[in-house]
DNA sequence: TATCAATTTTGATAAATGATATATGTGAGG
DNA sequence: CCTCACATATATCATTTATCAAAATTGATA
């Protein structure tokens, strides 16, 4: 196929680290407990769910209905969420609302937002999961 | 098991949406797009390699050094990376030099390395794959 | 050709996914 | 108390997808 067919001139990217100061060392030591964090959120419904839950509060039926996530799935996908320690339930008589505990799980919506809000230009990157 | 066990009081948890002007329009939209790439990262190897590309430019040969990921594994993951439109190539006689090209990517691990950096409260997020 | 670097393929195993069925737990009425 | 309906949770199963290791292949240089 096309190996490595870009070819591009070294110079035209500088060598240097793009973004000056960041620290990759945690990154580079935690990678598994990382990577895990990201496996969660590498799912559309799962992704679904922590937009749902970024806006606060949300009963397993609200998530539901606004995500198109079937029941016994998102009822799975939420005890994913609880397990990894990134969201916390709290019961109301028969409803019971879910809501996000963990900060990272919030700085790394954000960051997703960031990166693809404003983002016309789409690249390639696709999955083949469907939605529950 | 245990169900809703949690049962904190909502009201230490206002309901309000913890950063108010974050738009999750395009996340939502573009779900299946970002969880693709956040799959890329989403397994401790690659994200190595992404630690390693942000750096600048690295052979497959330094990043296999560095990440410790097997050769065969380690190029399948860069081919990936490529055919995601996330990394370019640059072939120097038998050496392939690698590099990230989307700047998404590189927001992303910018967002996690400040999601994860000063991070003392290591959670219980975890993944059992290996690592190559 | 011999050799080193990188890629692709293959096969075995494990895990995620989506669907369906079943169970639990809670409040409302009888 | 008993049963029903509703909300949520769990179990199970078939299928897909990811994973790793090992082997075979291509590419480039000397």
């Amino acid at each position: 196929m096309d190996r490595a067919e870009t070819m591009t001139p070294h110079d035209l990217v500088p060598d240097a680290a793009p973004s000056p100061g960041i620290d990759l060392a945690q990154l580079r030591v935690r990678a598994r407990e990382v990577s895990g964090l990201l496996k969660l959120l590498a799912n559309p419904g799962r992704l679904l769910i922590a937009c749902e839950l970024m806006d606060g509060e949300r009963t397993v039926s609200e998530i539901e209905q606004r995500t198109g996530v079937r029941q016994p799935n998102l009822s799975r996908d939420l005890a994913r969420l609880r397990a990894a320690g990134l969201a916390a339930t709290r019961r109301d008589g028969k409803a019971v609302h879910y809501r996000l505990k963990d900060s990272r799980i919030q700085l790394l919506m954000t960051a997703l937002c960031a990166a693809f809000a404003s983002d016309l230009k789409s690249s390639s990157v696709a999955s083949k999961d469907t939605l529950s």
